[in-house]
DNA sequence: TCTGGGGTCCTCCCACTA
DNA sequence: TCTGTAGTGGGAGGACCC
């Protein structure tokens, strides 16, 4: 390392998570083309093995593109639980090493381990040890970035993936390896970076500009497909290309905030911190439906069983929000949203689920609803704050009140947010069930079918989704 | 490539208020 | 009392990330 004083961050992200999970589950997959996703017409790709990718596979593609790309592929629906448990124990290992970490998806963290070097060596170091370890734990392969910022970090995680031709035999020791020595590899950026050990990358201080200006432009975070169509009206390429724009033309080309994001990115200038803490901002669930939803009245109880999940996972996360938003995707892809916010803060199935339900029947979105149908449909929570009821209280209220029906309706949304909310009182009772005798033991009645609660409307056609961790 | 699900952040517009 | 303006919060939509 050329520097010592300037920080060390560590961009540690899992080498096709949901495969790999799968494949220590079943080693009969093992070698196989394995794609993570809805099978259905209307399913993509959340993960593929390497072997997949050889084909040209990507996640977020159709999965019957997938198909199309690799017709002998094995898919498998994903367990989000299962993955949370994996994700876990990758976090307890990088616990061990510093309590400065930052998730950000089940499979990928920031670290920031400049505290740890005096104990454990450099920060190269250290992230041969993590991948190590975290190898020994699982059983799955990791890549790392070594960096003195979390935009370089990332990046040289991304250098230090595998190539599809590489993949087999990969160890997480071998010998010191530079990267230019490396077989050419798919177009991923090299210069400026060494290789201390497989799988790590590393940009030392000072070499930064020269590693990041090398990137294509969408390389950079904030930069997706309608900004980099603005970017390259002014033949804008790579990153460097960037950097050499005068910040005032940034600014009128992609607006003030994602202009100045940008220019400072592009110098390399990132003073970001690894958060530990981020606070929740939204909890919401959406699911797309196997055929398009014109009926208000299944639209209803499709909105009621999504309340629920949030709630469920408000109640489990202590969080309450004040603005329920509905948001619906159209047959055409174009997406509306209608939001409420109220003053008080809820975390209850069924009072999000009464909000929901005003929004949906608002008259011009129900008649567009009946007219064009629904794809997709979604129930969400913001706008968080602490001001929520005392949960416990609220429960014994409803303890010393044995004739409380379970899912009156109640009062109505404004109603409740004005006056002590009865739905309240029934969302925390029946959360308290659930703690006791599990998610399925008490339901809406709108939910029940045939005796037992019911997972969706179209009944699993997308394993993806109904095997989540809900 | 005809595009999931769970998020965050930004921008624009509008209404309200001081 | 009326009008213009700036600040603020909410609603809606869009872009982006993994």
């Amino acid at each position: 390392m050329k520097s010592t004083s300037s920080r060390s961050i560590l961009h540690v992200d899992m080498d096709a998570f949901y495969a790999s999970v799968e494949v220590l589950d079943d080693p009969s997959l093992a070698g196989k083309a394995v794609i993570v996703g809805g099978e259905g017409a209307r399913g993509v790709v959340a993960s593929c093995s390497y072997e997949a990718r050889a084909f040209g596979v990507r996640s977020a593609m159709s999965s019957i593109e997938a198909k199309r790309r690799c017709p002998h592929a094995v898919f498998v629906g994903g367990r989000h639980g299962r993955y949370g448990e994996i994700s876990e124990q990758i976090h307890a290992v990088f616990a061990d090493v510093t309590p400065l970490i930052e998730p950000i998806a089940l499979d990928e963290a920031f670290l920031d381990v400049t505290g740890a070097r005096r104990r454990m060596g450099s920060g190269a170091d250290i992230a041969a040890h993590i991948r190590a370890t975290v190898f020994e734990v699982t059983g799955l392969q990791c890549s790392v970035g070594v960096a003195t910022s979390k935009l370089i970090a990332k990046l040289a995680s991304e250098a230090a993936k595998p190539s599809v031709e590489t993949v087999r035999g990969r160890t997480p020791r071998s010998a010191h390896v530079a990267v230019s020595e490396r077989a050419p590899n798919d177009g991923r950026v090299t210069v400026g970076a060494v290789c201390p050990s497989p799988g790590v990358v590393e940009v030392a201080s000072g070499d930064e500009r020269e590693f990041l200006h090398a990137h294509h432009a969408r390389a950079l975070w904030g930069v997706g497909p309608a900004t980099m169509e603005r970017l390259a009206r002014f033949g804008v390429n790579t990153v460097g290309d960037i950097a050499q724009l005068p910040r005032e033309t940034l600014v009128r080309a992609v607006g003030k905030a994602v202009g100045e994001h940008l220019h400072q990115l592009s110098n390399a200038i990132d003073e970001r911190a690894v958060e530990p803490d981020r606070l929740t901002k939204s909890v919401g669930h959406e699911e797309t439906f196997a055929s398009d939803v014109r009926e208000l009245s299944v639209m209803k109880v499709e909105v009621q069983r999504m309340s629920d999940a949030v709630g469920r996972r408000l109640k489990r996360a202590g969080l309450a929000g004040r603005t329920v938003t509905v948001k619906i995707k159209w047959p055409d892809f174009t997406m509306t949203t209608r939001s409420s916010t109220g003053t008080r803060a809820i975390d209850g199935g069924s009072l999000i689920a009464d909000i929901a339900q005003g929004l949906l029947a608002e008259p011009e979105l129900a008649d567009r609803i009946a007219r064009h149908g629904v794809r997709l449909l979604g129930v969400s929570v913001a706008n968080m704050a602490t001001d929520k009821p005392d949960a416990k209280a609220i429960v014994a209220i409803a303890e010393t009140s044995p004739q409380l029906s379970l899912f009156d309706t109640g009062p109505t949304a404004a109603e409740d947010r004005a006056s002590p909310p009865q739905n309240a009182r029934v969302d925390d009772l029946v959360a308290a069930i659930r703690d006791r005798f599990g998610d399925n033991a008490v339901a809406p009645a709108s939910l029940v079918r045939d005796g037992s609660v019911r997972v969706r409307s179209d009944q699993l056609d997308n394993p993806w989704d109904a095997s989540g961790s809900e």
